[in-house]
DNA sequence: TGTACATCAGTGAACGCGCGTTCACTGATGTAC
DNA sequence: TGTACATCAGTGAACGCGCGTTCACTGATGTAC
């Protein structure tokens, strides 16, 4: 790469980390302003415009940044879980050490999700959906193994994103006493759906027999 | 009420009634401003502060409102239910025709219980947590009466207030084809929760009574 | 390697705009006698 | 019932502010020969 499009890229950078920066629980990424960004990252207002044409822009690149950032850690997830952890455990361990490590993806992956723009919320969408189906693979999969198949794997999937999710949020901003306290209710919830699904699988096929 | 108080509170009613008219898919009570709340409701910006110190102070006032809806809702829901409805069912249909007759109030709850301000997000958390109890009581009692006690009923009820609200946030802006799907889908996520509910609790006992 | 020209990230001045808030006011409603 | 005064919801002018966006520019980097 050029000298010159190195420092574009530096500078491209810089914007997307100064509006990642400054989200906060008392700031989102709609209250931000282009200037404040532009301030944070050191250059003058006029120049965001060499990057992005708008704010919302750069913050849809944050939102697919976020995404990446997910993926990589369900491949994580899964090869823990291949070198024989437990599954809901392993996986909630791993959701919330990316929620340590990037609250504001996080946090503007959460927000945004029912914001204003609807460019934001199909791009969340999207993103929770793949994610979703990943899970949903990863469950049917591992339901088959153990002969304990799941009533509807995506349903499985889609009710513990809700929930993975809702709890995301309050695990946020509390402290890591309560952390440990939302783990282990999270743990249980999850199993709830979990449980719940193989038992409608076998009443079902009960109930087939019957027929 | 003496003539000028019912005046005073009609234009109290107009300015929320304002600020709920301008929520949409597209506008948050957030980015709402005082001067356009006074133009819809028919007063001056100045007159604002006659009722309310800022524009947040209305925006609890509205929370607040929600909650009671709600709250009247659940307690049609069960009516409905003793009179011999199916629990899950009639909620999830009570639930739906509040969506569908209070659009904005449930997006201000779901906007904001992830918003900006810690007041809206402390209020909006009361509103749910005080939901969630009561739906556990009911769980529990429903539970009980049947002979198949929940494991944690509060934890049941938490759990399903997370689905419930997820899928609301998708029904609020669909066709009602999509709504009559998004109602078979959430039906038979919360019945997995509740089944899952069950079984642990019948696993437990059996646990305990071999140790 | 040296020269002449092209590209383009970053700039500072300037713009018009809607905002929240203050202030001193008006005039209808309410109250005391 | 009539009168004199108090209250207070609603007002219009005015303020300073930060905003997004435009524009013509600068000067370092890149390119062609």
């Amino acid at each position: 790469m050029s000298v010159r499009a190195e420092q574009k890229q530096k500078t491209r950078r810089a914007l997307m980390d100064a509006a990642l920066t400054q989200l906060s629980p008392e700031k989102g990424f709609a209250s931000l302003s282009l200037r404040e960004v532009a301030r944070e990252a050191g250059i003058a207002p006029t120049s965001f415009y060499r990057h992005f044409n708008e704010l919302d822009e750069l913050g849809l690149a944050l939102v697919d940044e976020a995404g990446v950032t997910l993926r990589q850690l369900m491949r994580q997830a899964r090869k823990r879980i291949e070198k024989g952890g437990s599954a809901v455990g392993t996986s909630i361990e791993t959701f919330m050490e990316y929620l340590s490590s990037n609250p504001n993806h996080f946090r503007l992956l959460l927000r945004e999700r029912t914001g204003i723009s609807k460019a934001f919320r199909t791009a969340i969408k999207a993103e929770l959906d793949h994610f979703a189906t990943e899970l949903a693979e990863d469950l049917k999969r591992a339901g088959d193994l153990k002969d304990r198949p799941l009533d509807d794997p995506q349903m499985v999937a889609d009710a513990m994103v809700a929930i993975i999710f809702n709890q995301g949020s309050e695990a946020l901003d509390s402290s890591p006493k309560e952390k440990a306290t939302l783990k282990e209710r999270l743990k249980i919830e999850l199993k709830y759906i979990l449980r719940g699904a193989e038992i409608i699988t076998i009443e079902n096929r009960a109930k087939n027999k019957a027929d």
